[in-house]
RNA sequence: GCCCGGGUGGUGGAAUGGUAGACACGCAGGACUUAAAAUCCUGUGACUUCACGGUUGUGCGGGUUCGAGUCCCGCCCCGGGUACCA
């Protein structure tokens, strides 16, 4: 047999299929393992050669554990909501649904020219009815419950009504809105039906209320972040203001602390933990309260360093905070304006990473709370009204931002440590030290005075000590078409109402056009009589789910994909549990992955799921960058910009005249360009060509540098392109594509073909025994490519591979037992070949599938001597051959008497003889 | 700005604190061939030497160590995230 990739793979794929060896049962003998890789967002544009590189890397680990005895769940589905298939319904007026299933369509041939050991009867797609239906159960548990600290999990909303009804709600021990009212049953039982609304929409785990949107009149829209560039719109660079506008939000800030702790049990990289850390954003501090000078309200202020209270010199609020209005004086409401304006024109990004100083005076007065001097309150765009209360205590001598701050406003800079240094020049943040200037904590270290000052807060009625979490709740809203409806309607007087479990899903309407209502309201506010279904006056929640709804838990989904029942059956979750290994960008560390903890901490706490925690091993690949190709300066005439040249035309990093003609003719960048204007060299047999200069860009189709798997799989075939992905290099690491390197893959695998077959595809003679020499080889492979896959280490697996093959070949005969060993090793990174080898070259009944890993055996390995370097001081000299049991005192004696050691040391006395055993000897002169 | 990664030949990369550059690509030379393809062999960090060899070398500057790509301190550059891209 010849090796002809196509008809291999397509056989040993015909195997698979036809013997249905991918279907997973979920009653099986053998211990479960989920190996799950975070899906796709199937893209107009296919997959580019980016993409497998996760999947290839989980199929291969996959492989390996069914091999090892696991039942195996490892299957794929289709992150389908959001927004780019929903631009380009504007632009074209088609239905997100039919592009969307298009793509899908693609993605799925793509996916499975490349081999895969999906269970594609598992498939999910979340914007499927079947699917979100799931998804909207999920949203109406978390609006039917609230955070209750006394049992710390979520409780449901009739329970606390009933407390409502018999006790009010101070013996309440909740997770809600910092101000929630105080009352009694009485005054709960005489309240208004959109009194006791407002009520229990400040402890729903989602709730509504008020906040900021990007606001863009000129396209009459809300724009994501990611449609705004410089603070102007992407498309039609139209300005974009901040708007209020009633969104629902998840109170994932109930659950910090969970989210927190759980971080500790998982088998992440510590850095993507740390990413979660920070994002969470735990910070012990105190709630202080500064009253306002004339004015009966008080600005409350969040500090981790209420020990620097004394040296608080003004008081910076967000422009957009609440009471900015109120406060402002006459003769400063012109300037406040304007800077309010200014500010609305700028991301939080860009104003937190803004440089210059600008702010403004309020003209408004607070009080401090312990000596009652006036503190001046500015706004200022370093404060954002997201974070804590939207208002800090400025500490100019403790903190850079407030040091530079009262530079430029010329406020005063009070020193409140000894230990302090240097601040005429800059802020110094310590903690060390006594206190000065400090009033009744003078002489008190950090501790001391933070725990004094919170207790006479807390006398005083001035504050108080609190945890506070950098984290937000989550903006579960957005204006837009393709996402899932909300199962929410609301009554003639603005009650709302849940759209009962058993009438859902509610389906996604159609309308005329996607375009954007111009109102904020999303597109779904014009299908009037979906919008009015609940009857006259009624009208549907018109904003749909974010992207991350349908993602936060569709890997429980694949555990029981068809349950149209419920999201996922008690059966199938306790065996499955959770994913076991996760694969995919660091990019979601705390996007997709924050969202998934707390919606399944939710779902643990009203019992349909029995693990806290979703994913237990979490690996990250790097993603892989275009590397574009360009014309050299000086080498066309009169074209002095570099030009991208397709990377699919090029070899070697070298257009060849041949490739140029095609190129001229097809691209019209080059139709004015004359063979004779390009400047050609020539190669030894007298081929034109021109050399290209590399750049590493993004994969992107306007920088000619997509490379599609497609063409790799029918250009190489499917192993060789996966065996190259993992051959590219570690899998965390960012890497460019480069082709050029795949034909050494290629080689390789043929190589190993040669093995079995000659060059005419007879079958080699493979029935003499094994040779001593041949196990060694067989079981080093063996050895390393174990220790490699557990150490997810696919790349250096590779070139274990080729050195096995390569001393291989070299020997005169080999047997049918160590080829046998062999195909089972490289199974799961080629599994075409592999299988037809295993069922036509060595005639096993069975798939390779299903075949047992190899495992090594250690006494083909034993070395009686080992060469050791030898170092004269550190550097490496010379090399002696030693028994490796020689004990370190006749190494010595051999060593130093050696003739080329000697030259090294000129017979001085050596200071030191280092023997590591089997490593190296260093010699010390 | 803040948080998290990364930086080793012409290129991708390898290296439990122990011979830096495994394995490949590319390049150069050679074998086979009428020729090409395929295959095989040899060389290939830089500088220096006829050669043996020597010097130097893992982004930059310091440090710890018998020994540092690896550990510590301070910089520079690049990538990801930054709450409505997914």
């Amino acid at each position: 047999m010849l090796y002809d990739y196509n008809k291999i793979e397509e056989e040993a794929r015909k195997k698979w299929n036809d013997n249905n060896v991918y279907k997973v049962s979920t009653s099986s003998i053998k211990p479960k393992y989920y190996v799950l890789d975070m899906f796709p967002y199937p893209s107009g544009a296919g997959l580019h050669v980016g993409h497998p590189l996760g999947y290839i890397f989980s199929d291969i680990y996959a492989r390996y554990k069914r091999m090892k005895g696991f039942n195996v769940l490892h299957p794929m589905g289709f992150d389908a909501f959001g927004l780019p298939a929903e631009q380009y319904a504007i632009q074209t007026g088609q239905h997100p649904e039919k592009t969307t299933e298009d793509n899908i369509e693609t993605y799925i041939k793509q996916l499975n020219k490349i081999g895969f050991c999906y269970d594609w009867n598992r498939k999910v797609t979340t914007c499927k009815p079947e699917y979100y239906k799931h998804t909207q159960w999920i949203f109406l548990q978390l609006f039917n419950s609230w955070y209750n600290k006394a049992i710390d999990k979520a409780d449901s909303i009739s329970n606390l009504i009933t407390v409502f009804n018999e006790q009010g709600n101070t013996s309440v021990k909740a997770a809600c809105d910092d101000k929630v009212q105080i009352f009694s049953a009485d005054e709960w039982n005489g309240f208004s039906a959109k009194q006791q609304q407002d009520i229990l929409m400040e402890y729903r785990l989602a709730f509504q209320k008020e906040s900021f949107v990007n606001w863009c009149p000129a396209l009459g829209t809300v724009l994501a972040n990611d449609e705004i560039v410089n603070g102007v719109s992407e498309r039609g660079g139209h300005p974009v203001e901040k708007k209020k506008m009633s969104q629902w939000f998840l109170r994932i800030t109930a659950y910090a602390e969970r989210l927190l702790n759980g971080l500790d049990t998982l088998d992440w990289n510590e850095s993507m933990k740390d990413m979660q850390r920070n994002w969470i954003g735990k910070s012990i501090g105190a709630m202080v309260s500064f009253p306002l000078k004339n004015h009966a309200d008080k600005i409350d202020v969040f500090t981790t360093r209420v020990d620097t209270i004394f040296g608080v010199s003004f008081l910076v609020i967000a422009p957009e905070h609440d009471l900015v209005n109120q406060i402002t004086t006459p003769e400063f409401v012109g300037a406040v304006e304007e800077y309010k304006k200014i500010c609305a024109s700028k991301s939080d990004i860009e104003r937190q990473a803004e440089k210059q100083v600008t702010g403004q005076f309020t003209g408004a007065y607070v009080l401090h709370p312990f000596t009652q001097t006036e503190v001046p309150v500015y706004i200022a765009d370093y404060v954002l009204a997201g974070y804590g209360t939207g208002a800090v205590m400025a500490v100019p001598s403790g903190d850079q931002r407030d040091y530079l701050f009262a530079k430029k406003f010329e406020l005063p800079i009070i020193p409140i440590l000894d230990a302090q240094q240097n601040i005429e020049n800059e802020a110094d943040a310590t903690k060390e030290g006594k206190y000065i200037n400090s009033d009744f904590i003078n002489g008190l270290n950090y501790k001391e005075a933070t725990a004094l000052l919170i207790q006479k807060l807390e006398e005083q009625k001035l504050g108080y000590g609190k945890v506070n979490f950098r984290m937000r709740d989550a903006g579960y809203s957005r204006q837009r078409y393709w996402g899932e409806p909300f199962p929410i309607y609301y009554d003639k007087d603005g009650i709302i109402h849940t759209v009962a479990e058993d009438k859902l899903p509610v389906i996604l309407p159609n309308v005329d056009s996607y375009k954007p209502t111009g109102t904020g309201e999303s597109p779904l506010a014009t299908a009037t009589e979906w919008v009015t279904q609940h009857g006259e006056g009624t009208r549907m929640e018109t904003d749909t789910m974010p992207g991350y709804a349908g993602s936060s838990w569709y890997f429980l989904r694949y555990m029981d994909p068809e349950n149209p029942n419920e999201l996922v059956s008690k059966e199938a979750q306790e065996y499955w549990q959770n994913v076991d290994f996760y694969v995919g960008g660091s990019e979601h560390a705390v996007g997709h992955l924050l969202y998934s903890r707390f919606w399944h901490k939710f779902l643990k706490d009203i019992g349909k799921v029995s693990t806290e925690e979703p994913f237990k091993k979490m690996v990250n690949q790097g993603m892989i960058g275009g590397r574009s190709l360009l014309t050299q300066t000086n080498q066309i005439k009169n074209v002095e910009i570099p030009l991208h040249i397709p990377v699919m035309l090029a070899q070697n990093d070298k257009l060849t005249k041949e490739k140029f003609l095609i190129l001229k003719k097809d691209d019209n960048r080059f139709e004015n360009i004359e063979i004779d204007d390009v400047n050609w060299e020539t190669d030894k047999d007298g081929n034109e060509f021109i050399s290209l200069d590399i750049q590493l860009e993004k994969m992107s189709k306007r920088y000619l540098n997509v490379v599609n798997p497609d063409d790799m799989v029918s250009q190489y075939g499917a192993d060789t392109f996966r065996m190259y992905e993992m051959f590219l290099g570690p899998i965390d690491t960012a890497k460019p594509w480069d082709t050029n390197g795949i034909s050494g893959v290629a080689n390789f695998i043929r190589k190993f073909w040669r093995l079995f077959y000659d060059d005419l595809g007879n079958a080699k003679n493979i029935d003499a025994a094994p040779t001593q020499e041949e196990l060694k080889i067989l079981h080093k492979t063996i050895k390393k490519v174990n220790q490699d896959i557990e150490n997810l280490s696919f790349n250096t697996c590779v070139s274990t591979f080729m050195i096995g093959v390569n001393e291989l070949a070299k020997q005169k005969t080999i047997s049918k037992s160590t080829l046998t060993e062999f195909v089972k090793l490289i199974a799961p990174f080629a599994p075409h070949t592999a299988e037809i080898l295993w069922t036509e070259t060595l005639k096993n009944d069975s798939s390779v599938v299903d075949a047992d890993f190899p495992t090594h055996d250690e006494q083909y390995l034993v070395e009686s001597t080992f060469t050791y370097p030898i170092q004269i001081n550190g550097k490496h000299r010379t090399n002696i051959e030693l028994p490796v049991d020689m004990e370190n005192e006749e190494i010595q004696n051999i060593v130093l008497a050696d003739e080329t050691v000697q030259k090294f040391t000129e017979n001085k006395e050596p200071k030191k003889f280092i023997v590591v055993k089997g490593r190296i000897v260093n010699v010390v002169v």
